[in-house]
Order: structure tokens, then sequence, then C-alpha cells
DNA sequence: TCCGACCGTCAGGGTTCCGTCAAGGACGGG
DNA sequence: CCCGTCCTTGACGGAACCCTGACGGTCGGA
């Protein structure tokens, strides 16, 4: 079928673990980095807010029972600025707890104790189904005059050369041309590529704005591919 | 892979029911006919695929223990032209037959006998993960035989090119665009673009106003979309 | 005819916003 | 432990934008 874990991947997957028992970490760790994954994890719901903003994951694995806060906050947390597949795991078989996290946000529930094959499955069909649709409408490569982004290799193209840009440019980079055309605003970048709690610093964006049009643009001092809107924000055209 | 036809926005959700116990059927047409889905019921996997291609349901219940054929025949017959959720449901509590089925393409497994809010909470999952982006392809286009206003790219085109407006000067433009050939009164006007504390400073609309009209209008002198009503306030014509 | 109310136009000044540069700190690899 | 990469932060000149006041024009009523 597709890609399920053996091939070799463009860019690794990577997956938030978020749960306080150190051996169910322990095991899903081992078991995800066996099969080619990027694992981070937190051990509470602060920690795990503050990374999932930090390195977008494509997916999330959640235990509900965390010291700090309540698993269901930590959903909405997350589905307040992200569409990332979470992945419950809990102690609890209650159905009210299910349909509480379900409708929370959660896009699959687990309990425990549970098997690592069926876990391994469905966090495989979680990342399938955030997939973009392969042949289809989405463009995954976007040509200009100037330079090419391939948004699923992550990689830029210039005169023929691969453009070296750091995750922070690329997060940039990707949401701006995720919106060809379209104008983003100031807030809406800081909080994409910085995380929910930023909005204001809109210094950021000017060194990363000028970072990407000194290593995209042919004329770093007039842009014709990232534009500003003063007082708006910014427009990526090809 | 929402709305293949045509269709207006208020449509229910459709569901395709497939199952060969009759009362499983049943419990789960009443159940989804009474939260206002759309439902077909069909006992084997041929009526299945031929229901599914037949009437573009937005989510399928599966039943992997059909008379006809493999339940995972089933689900790779779906997935060779469709990526529409699948919910499967099977009395096997085996973990293989899970992860086959999952790896197959399915999108969610349950066990019976399942609870009815569980199942319905993760068909409300798996159909809002279906949905299109909220902010999305919206596609808001107002055009005049001068000019063209984009709402949702924030962008106007005159002649081909693009328009530069200032962040207020959008703002106003936004507001009259939205009430399209109805009278807006100054003090609305005032108040949605510059803040509710505002409401006789009309000297700002004069100003603004002819901006616009100097920038979209083919003679700013003889305004044909930006209609002055004297004493009222401003109306938009396309 | 005079007058007042209302609107369109223009230009200057204050303020906000943006591009640029450089320095300091955090982090990881050698 | 050092070094390179990356992110953050502050400062500053210049550009863009918003507000403001003044003037002239039109229209209707006294």
């Amino acid at each position: 079928m597709l890609s399920p874990t053996g091939d070799t991947p463009r860019t690794p997957t990577r997956v938030l673990v978020i749960d306080d028992e150190p051996q169910i970490v322990r095991a899903l760790v081992i078991n995800l980095k066996a099969r080619h994954y990027a694992v981070d994890a937190a051990h509470d719901g602060a920690t795990a807010l503050q990374l999932a903003a930090a390195r977008h994951p494509d997916v999330i694995v959640l235990d509900l029972g965390l010291p700090d806060m309540d698993g269901v906050e930590v959903i909405k947390g997350l589905r307040g600025w992200t569409r990332v597949p979470i992945l419950v795991l809990s102690a609890r078989h209650s159905s009210d707890e299910k349909v509480e996290a379900l409708d929370a946000g959660a896009d699959d529930y687990v309990t425990k104790p549970f098997g690592m094959d069926e876990l391994l499955a469905r966090l495989r069909a979680a990342v399938r189904r955030a997939e973009p649709v392969p042949g289809g409408e989405d463009e995954v490569v976007v040509e200009t005059a100037d330079f090419t982004v391939d948004l699923a290799a992550k990689k830029v193209g210039r005169n023929g050369k691969d453009v070296r840009l750091t995750p922070t440019e690329w997060h940039l980079l990707e949401v701006l041309v995720r919106n060809t055309g379209r104008l983003v605003g100031q807030k809406q970048l800081l909080q994409e590529v910085w995380g929910p709690s930023y909005g204001t610093e809109t210094n950021y964006l000017r060194v990363y704005m000028a970072q990407l049009r000194r290593k995209l643009e042919a004329d770093p001092a007039h842009p014709r591919h990232f534009i500003t809107e003063p007082g708006m924000g910014y427009r990526f055209e090809r």
C-alpha cells in the first residue's frame, strides 16, 4: 500500500509522545525510532504544548492522565491552532471520556493496556490521512521565475542548486507558499511559525523575511515574490 | 474528497452503513437518522461498493464480516478511487485483524459490542477530519466592470494589475463590499473601521472614500460604484 | 441673492511600521 | 572545550500611513 514503515522516507515522520509514565514513553520511543520515526517526548501538558509549537510534529500521541493539566485541555490547546492528528491514550474505558476527548478534537482513542502493533497501525492510519492527495489538486512543487519550492521534499532550488534554509526560514516559507496569492496576516504568520503564544513580535518576521528574500529573491532590495503589505502582513506571489 | 457533486452548503452528512446483521443496521440507522444524518445501508460487499460509487457518502461504517467478500477487500476496493473516511466494525478483537484493516486504508476500528455514543463520537471525528479547512478556499470574489475584489485573499485587481490598498482603505472597502447594494450609514462605517468610540468624524470617511475612488473608479470625479448618499452614508454598487 | 450644510480635494506633520545590521545567547557536534 | 549554526533582541534610518485643518464647490431653503 502506501509507505507503512519500512521504505526510505524523504523526511522522517515526527511524532510527539506525551505521557507521564516513563515505561510507556520508553516503549513507544523505542518502537517508533526502530521504525524510523523522529520522536519527541513530554511528560506534562505544558511542555507538550510548547514542544508541539516548537517542533511541529506530524502526529501526536497523548496520554490523558497528565500531572499538570486535564488531557482534554491539552487537546483544545492544540486544536486552537493546528489540525495535526492526535491519538489519545487512556486507562479509562468509560464511554464518556472517549466521547469528550474525540469531540474536543482527538482523532483516535486507544485504551490501555494497548497492543503495540495496533497502536502503530492506528498511528500509520492517522498519518496517512493527513498526507496531501498524491496525484491530486494540491500542488507539491511551486515554481517561480527565480526559484522552486518542493513542499513534499522540503527542498528549495535556485539556479539548479539547492538552497539551504534553517528550520524557521522553512516554516515561514511553507506557510506563505501554502497561501500563494493570499495575504497572510502577521499575527497568523507568527502563530503558525512560532506558536500560538506569539502574535506581536513582528521583528521576528522582519528578520526572517529579510533572510528569505536574501536567499531567494533575485533582487532582495526589490522583492517580486515576497511582498509586504504594510500594516497587514505578507503575500507570496509566484 | 467532500461534496463530489455540486450541492448546497447545508446538506446533511451522508453515511453508508455496511453490515449483514439486521439488528445492528437498524440500531445504527435509527441513531443516525435521529441526529440528522442521511443514511444508506448495504448488507453485502458488492452492494456496498455500488452504493458508495452511486451516492458518494461522506463517511462509511463497515462491518468486516460480510457474507460475500472479505471486508479488507471492500476497503481496498473503496480506496482505489476515494479517500472517504471508513470506520470499521468487527467482532474480532485480534490485533492482526485490526492492523490489516487499518493498513488497507481504514480510518478507525471499533470492536463489537460497541457503545453507540462512542461510535457516534468516532464518526464525528472522522467527518470533522475530512472537512475542508475552515478559512480555506472560499473564493469570495466580487467583480465590477472596473475592478475585482477578492475578500479571502485580500486582493484588489484593476486592468489585470494588483492595486495596493492601505489597511484602512481595505477595511473600508471590505465593509462596503460585504453590504453590496445596501446603504451603510456613516456612523456604522466609522465604528466598523475605526472602532466603536468613533461616530462623528465624517471627515475620515471623506478622505478615505476619495482615496478608494481614486484607486478604483474609472472616473473618480463621477463614481459609479462608490455612491454617496448625502446626509446618510455610502453605498457600494457593482 | 445670501447662507448654511454637506461633500470632495489637497498637502503637511506626526506617528507607526518596515528593512537592515550587529551583537549576544542557546544548542549541538566534533 | 571550542566552534559553528541558529534564534533572539535591540537600535536606527527611512518609508508608508493616518490624522488634521483648510479651502472650494454644490445644493436647497430662507
